[in-house]
DNA sequence: AATAACCTTGACTGATTGGTCAGGTCTGCT
DNA sequence: AGCAGACCTGACCAATCAGTCAAGGTTATT
């Protein structure tokens, strides 16, 4: 049974715990930094979790499952064009509205996935390749331009993830611009001269 | 004046710290594994570098050049399509060649450049907005479909750039494979249907 | 062969880090 | 009010880390 304040803390720790690991990475990150910014103190973060890792685990765990929401909502009976073009707009959604998500599990894929590898090559792939056959389907009836299913789900997940992780240099070399200003309209271009036949 | 013995420590040292660094980061990377990588002792590394922040400052410096090299040789007075499609090509061939280095910029930019923010907000933001004029007049002048220059330098880096940052993930999803088996192919279709106008 | 400069290292240090623990404080319930 | 269990903390520990240093080994030059 959990109470309120556990209810409460939990949330701090880990809100704290997203904001220093997706700015630091794992070994960068220290539990003196999370619990000042979760205003805690150390021995109190170790009260709720057993240990760094426990508390990177209980991340990485909940953000799988909102990882792979946007392409697990891709149908297979839609519209071909419309099915893709809403899947890269939700990826770009979650780029503005869950960057440290996203710089968290970048972290972890550029560090080798050592904790995530199970997961990537378990549930990803297999909701990959699921949705791989579906556009190649797409593809050989005609209903799209014949295209690789795999690298057109690669350039989604690189061109809008690339708006969070690599926001620090958009911002420098932008200025005032914010950085996602005009993306939108950008990508959607890019992807309907690319998707129709 | 320096010696043979020193110049081939140097490079050993800067080799395996460019291993190390890449693969973990800055703080995550330790003298110890270096040294171990290098084949040499610890005190011996710090022989040749005055610090761990040097020896990571040496790497930036370097990069940076090889970095920028391939925006450099956008000709203004070349094909725009032709251009483009070259420097696409170009910065692929980098992400095939030197992952390591993608990853050590990578890294660096993703904790918020802390070390690079000089080298962004000056040279490199220099270089892209010369060239994003280049692009904006080929547009005006109907020789490229009308597209944001600024998104389409950015496009280019997150495409290619993935391949070497997140290659441990496209490993996993496609197995055997390897990660750039098609990618020219797909992204010379995808470039070239966004820029004929 | 002598020597001066260069190269290398084992043993050390102080600082930081993740984690422990004994004991104290607060909260909710009767 | 009083009590049981949940919550919290200062002080501490062992491990790891970047960096130092004195002493010994190697190299090039004469």
């Amino acid at each position: 049974m959990t109470t309120r304040i556990q209810r409460r803390n939990r949330r701090k720790i880990l809100d704290a715990a997203l904001d220093v690991f997706s700015a630091q990475g794992f070994r960068g990150a220290t539990l003196d930094q999370i619990a000042a910014v979760a205003g805690l103190s150390k021995p109190n973060l170790l009260y709720y979790f057993d240990s760094k890792e426990t508390m990177h685990r209980a991340l990485l765990d909940n953000l799988l499952d909102v990882w792979l929401a946007p392409l697990h909502a891709l149908d297979p009976q839609g519209d071909p064009t419309a099915e893709i073009m809403g899947y890269m707009r939700r990826k770009l959604e979650m780029s503005r509205d869950y960057p440290r998500e996203s710089r968290l599990f970048a972290n972890e894929v550029l560090q080798g996935a050592p904790r995530l590898s199970d997961a990537i090559a378990g549930d990803l792939k297999a909701l990959v390749d699921d949705k791989a056959a579906v556009i190649r389907g797409w593809s050989a009836a005609g209903r799209l331009a014949p295209v690789d299913p795999y690298h057109l789900i690669f350039s989604i997940w690189a061109l809008t993830q690339h708006y969070a992780d690599f926001d620090a240099q958009i911002r420098l070399i932008r200025g005032e611009t914010d950085p996602l200003d005009g993306a939108d309209a950008f990508l959607e271009t890019l992807f309907t001269r690319l998707l129709t036949p």
